[in-house]
DNA sequence: CGTATGACGTGCA
DNA sequence: GTGCACGCCATAC
């Protein structure tokens, strides 16, 4: 696994119930600010069970894309409290 | 090693 | 406000 996406399934981990981070958020901390597509690439390949992916959304407050289907995230994000755009 | 693609973001019409 | 095009990093082939 290479550092970077350590760095982003790390930090995608962190994101606590009920909050949202963009993918840009996420390469910022994961320490390239201008990675976010790979921040995407790298989810979708890495869909793990103990990463909330589903908490990871575009900065325009679109759910973006889930492996397990795009109305999913909406909904496991709508569950938790999160706010989207699709409310 | 080089090319193509992607769960994106920003800019312009 | 919506739609199209370009640019970006990493991964896959």
């Amino acid at each position: 696994m290479s550092e970077f996406e350590d760095k982003v399934l790390r930090i995608v981990k962190k994101i606590p119930p009920g909050k949202t981070m963009s993918y840009k958020q996420v390469a910022e901390k994961a320490g390239s600010p201008k990675a976010w597509r790979a921040v995407g690439s790298c989810l979708k390949k890495n869909n793990n069970p103990a990463i909330p992916c589903h908490r990871v959304i575009k900065s325009d407050g679109s759910p973006g894309g889930y492996n397990k289907g795009r109305k999913l995230k909406i909904k496991k994000l709508k569950q938790e409290g999160a706010q989207i755009k699709e409310l």
